[in-house]
DNA sequence: TGATGTGAATAACTTCACAGCG
DNA sequence: CGCTGTGAAGTTATTCACATCA
């Protein structure tokens, strides 16, 4: 069965994410079925708010047994647009680029570093695992041979605008940003996410100076 | 003027830390004083909830002017608990680890990397820019001797469930976990903030398939 | 019986609109 | 006059409580 796709805000994707790697946990120690209060525990979200947030995609649950946990990963993959393969690259082949290319948790996410990009002589030519790194100059090049569709920025700060207003957005449509200097959430017709890093230390700061959660 | 400090949600905070970046950036620029409304535009949030959120700390503004950047940069670092200097540590060199301490972000926090620790022999006594890489067997030692309170944890996911059960929650009270292992937010007396940087990519995912905001 | 799915109730958050002050 | 600060209104999100179905 197709799942309903209804207007769905980030919060609930946000959490839909989570239940994904809950479902996966629990796959991996055998599991056949879940309950949102099994999930509720793994994930951190309230019980009624799961059945909720899967109950708009239609009826995915078993009354009195549960989530069939192989049919909702299955589900939630087709929801979040996961079960196509994507082609992506990396813009900085730097130690945070580099981490990106190889961290473990991209494996379960369909997503392909195909190549990355480096303006530096030495690296280029180079690999990172598999993938090859080529020159700055071939970006757009490149892009526009492989419809490329999605980036991952990891360059310094200061260079950060010039190659994001540089970039083809007749083909590129999502960003990840990396980098320290934050940038609109949509540019011409890219969605940016800023992930910043620096903020989730001042968050953590706040919490233990005030006690918070 | 000592800003008070009522309850606030995490919601608030991060975007008390993202006025934080726009009001250094309008610094860097030169200006005095900046609006909500430019604000607004810098860093993506509704004048309105700009007012509201700095209001609850006291009258921060000057009517008919704006904020004061200066004056708002010290109060916000205030209520951020950002003013004084901590020391962290990192348990795991890798890539990731190794880009942390290096990024640039990090600087404009108040987080003194201190030591790296990891359990390869290879790496320990060498130095990521000048924070050295000690053994994961003084791990334990060092917090207690050195007092710290907050750890950046980028070890591999099959080793984070037993690094953070070892640590010392009496000294420990907050933990950065960029693993692909999911912790909950609270373990003994500790923050955990769980980074995992796939879910940005899910995310992404599912605004690219569903074209989300 | 024991779980989901769901309307109703509650709570949290955001925007609006404007009084009031510099 | 132009901005902030803020009550009121509006919106979104979460929890509760229970009917419903395997």
């Amino acid at each position: 069965m197709e799942p309903k796709t209804p207007k769905t805000s980030e919060t609930v994707v946000r959490r839909l994410t989570d239940y994904l790697r809950c479902l996966k946990h629990a796959q991996i120690q055998g599991k056949i079925y879940l309950k949102s209060t099994e999930m509720a525990i793994g994930c951190g979200h309230n019980p009624s708010i799961i059945r909720k947030d899967l109950a708009q995609f239609g009826a995915l649950g078993l009354k009195g047994t549960g989530y069939n946990i192989i049919e909702l990963i299955d589900n939630l993959n087709k929801i979040l647009g996961l079960t196509k393969a994507r082609d992506v690259i990396l813009i900085g082949a730097g130690n945070l680029g580099t981490a990106m290319i190889k961290y473990p948790g991209f494996s379960s996410v369909n997503f392909n570093f195909i190549a990355a990009f480096d303006n530096d002589e030495k690296k280029i030519g180079q690999f990172i695992g598999i993938t090859p790194i080529l020159s700055l100059n071939e970006l757009n090049n490149f892009i526009e041979k492989q419809n490329i569709e999605i980036v991952i920025l990891s360059v310094p700060a200061s260079e950060t605008l010039k190659i994001v207003e540089s970039l083809n957005d007749d083909y590129i449509k999502g960003v990840l940003n990396f980098t320290s200097e934050i940038l609109p959430a949509r540019k011409n017709n890219m969605f940016i996410h800023n992930i910043d890093l620096a903020k989730e230390l001042e968050v953590i700061s706040f919490c233990m100076k005030n006690c918070l959660s």
